[in-house]
RNA sequence: UGGGGUGUCGCCAAGCGGCAAGGCACUGGGUUUUGAUCUCAGCAUUCGUAGGUUCGAAUCCUACCACCCCAGCCA
């Protein structure tokens, strides 16, 4: 076992490791992951995606893509086509073609008449208003529907009808007969079947009847050959139901069912309704802005896909509930852009520098590596003229001894570059300093200065006149509150509103405009940033900051 | 007051009767032309609580407490 192995260990692991040792698998292993084409995929899904397909290439067996879309009026192609370039990006294939559960329907209904004509399933005229009163409560055992006694000749009549659409929506459904005073409120008497006259994005109109999830899912994975069925904990109390149609139904295979607790981060939000609102309020550009924790948010946000798998594995798999810190996630997408994203320079708040004893138009091509230890990322030309920015906060009048920067009659270097000393300030009528000159040394490239003093400090900078032009997004956390859906409270009150802002003025090296989109740089100093993917180009480069460098010197200040 | 779960460091998480892994966060030292990275060190005498069994318990038993999920013709 490698060391990954050990560290992605998890008790679903155990599980099968046990039913392989013990003879319980006569084939491979077989998952699937059974996202409903109702939204984006977000990163609780990605632990979901890792977890399935992750364990299918651990035992050498497979995992299936498979749409649980048996709710047509929820669901839409748009999503299907987002879902499987998620999955995709985030490295991962599924075995054999596409599947949906759609592709089961008629299978479906043949299961149902089998239930039908074996007595073990009715059709109820109850309203969904009765239904719920026929149901009981958590403390009390629900009623018998007084529709339950059909005679499985008038229930196989009344589910053609309704198949064939001669009721409404809502007028009749189908349920399993099993026990209305069963503790367990998923076994008293379940809907399996209802009415939707909807178009279905892959069956078209041939249907007007719909399986519920419960009716579906398990019965799906048998078809399939799925070993294994792995769900969150909220479908925990589903189980016996689960195993209830495998037992009634002359399904292929026995699956079984195991759950694990759901990922939550805080900071966020990872439910799909509440993703969902953020989009159809505005609050965000879309399913896929960068503020978002969806995949392809992530994904525009400059997030990788092997920082994702990362996270997963450190976030571990169990059945407790818990909520992991943001900065994990933070954690491991920093981890990988340093190791491998190219270095960059980046004036996001400029100040003018003179170097007074720089010659006048001379532009000088120095070298620069692409990353400070990784020679196989190449050399960069960094174009040193006699006036350059840099942060106007790189800049003091007077500071004290722990301001590693430049300060005016202090030296500081330039980072690839000279070491220059600041002998004056510039300052318009209100005081405000326009620009700083300063003096370099010409025998610092690449050395310390000859007196032997090495500056404290180093900081980024960009030639004024070669440099580029540049807009960069700004991006910090959606929500101010840990946990924004937590308590009574709207969540959306909890919506920061400076979750972006968007800086125009920026002067990047020149090299740099011409990257592809969703090429991915360390702005030294700053953080890591990304082209972005749709609105980045040569002419104006537009970037995405994915995540700050930790600042030691930042939280010290504070 | 029904059923199903979960409780190990600030946050995740190993552990499955023999003397509490690891990661994140945090703190301090070193290196450094990124206040980054890297590196070294520190960080649970204690495992929800209370009893019990045992030479020995986070691991077994009992009771209690806390939190989560379930009353969609959603998944």
């Amino acid at each position: 076992m490698s060391e990954q192995d050990v560290t992605g260990n998890n008790f679903l692991r155990g599980i099968i490791r046990k039913d392989i040792e013990e003879g319980r698998l006569s084939g491979s292993l077989v998952t699937r992951f059974p996202p409903e084409p109702n939204g984006f995929l977000h990163i609780g899904h990605a632990k979901s995606i890792c977890l399935n397909f992750g364990l299918a290439e651990h035992f050498g067996g497979q995992c299936h893509l498979r749409f649980d879309d048996t709710n047509p009026a929820k669901e839409e192609q748009a999503y299907i086509d987002a879902i499987q370039e998620d999955i995709q990006w985030l490295g991962y294939q599924w075995a054999g073609p596409v599947r949906y559960a759609s592709d089961y329907f008629d299978t479906l209904y043949d299961y149902a008449v089998a239930l039908i004509n074996a007595g073990k399933a009715y059709v109820c005229e109850l309203s969904a208003e009765q239904a719920r009163e026929y149901r009981g409560t958590l403390t009390e055992p629900g009623r018998n529907s007084p529709f339950r006694e059909r005679s499985p000749e008038e229930n196989l009549a009344e589910f053609e009808a309704m198949r064939n659409g001669e009721y409404e929506e809502g007028a009749k459904v189908l349920r399993a007969k099993i026990d209305m005073s069963a503790p367990n409120i998923n076994l008293r008497d379940p809907i399996i079947y209802r009415i939707r006259k909807q178009t279905h994005h892959q069956t078209g109109d041939k249907w007007c009847i719909y399986p519920t999830y419960d009716f579906t899912h398990g019965q799906s994975d048998a078809i399939e050959g799925i070993t294994h069925s792995i769900c969150t904990l909220e479908f925990e109390d589903h189980r016996p139901l689960y195993e209830w149609f495998i037992e009634n139904l002359p399904v292929p295979a026995e699956p079984k069912q195991y759950e694990f607790a759901r990922l939550n981060i805080n900071y966020t939000v990872t439910s799909k309704r509440k993703l969902k609102a953020l989009v159809d309020e505005n609050i965000v550009a879309g399913w896929d802005d960068p503020r978002m924790p969806t995949i392809a948010g992530m994904r525009r946000r400059g997030f990788t896909p092997a920082a994702l798998r990362h996270f997963c594995e450190m976030v571990g798999v169990a059945r407790s509930e818990g909520i992991v810190d943001m900065a994990m996630l933070e954690h491991a997408i920093r981890d990988d852009l340093d190791k491998n994203a190219p270095r960059a320079m980046c004036v996001m708040d400029p100040l003018k520098l003179v170097i007074h004893n720089y010659p006048q138009g001379q532009v000088e091509q120095l070298g620069a590596p692409g990353h400070p230890n990784r020679d196989d990322l190449g050399e960069r030309q960094l174009p040193f003229t006699r006036e350059v920015y840099i942060e106007r906060d790189d800049f003091r009048e007077e500071a004290n001894k722990k301001f590693k920067r430049l300060v005016l009659g202090k030296k500081v270097r330039l980072r690839n570059a000279y070491v220059l000393l600041a002998e004056q300030v510039v300052k318009d009528e209100q005081g405000n300093i326009v620009e700083v000159h300063c003096s370099y040394d010409p025998d610092t490239l690449g050395a310390d200065p000859s007196d032997g003093v090495k500056p404290k400090g180093v900081i980024h900078w960009v030639s004024a006149s070669e440099g580029r032009r540049a807009t960069v997004r700004i991006y910090d956390r959606l929500f101010n509150h840990a946990s924004p859906d937590r308590g009574g409270e709207d969540f959306l009150e909890h919506v920061n509103p400076d979750s972006l802002s968007v800086v125009e003025d920026c002067w990047i090296e020149p090299g740099l405009a011409n990257c592809a989109p969703e090429s991915r740089f360390q702005f030294e100093r700053t953080g890591y940033f990304v082209a972005d993917r749709y609105e980045h180009s040569a002419e104006q480069p537009v970037f995405n900051r994915t995540i700050a460098l930790r600042d030691s010197w930042g939280k010290a200040e504070a």
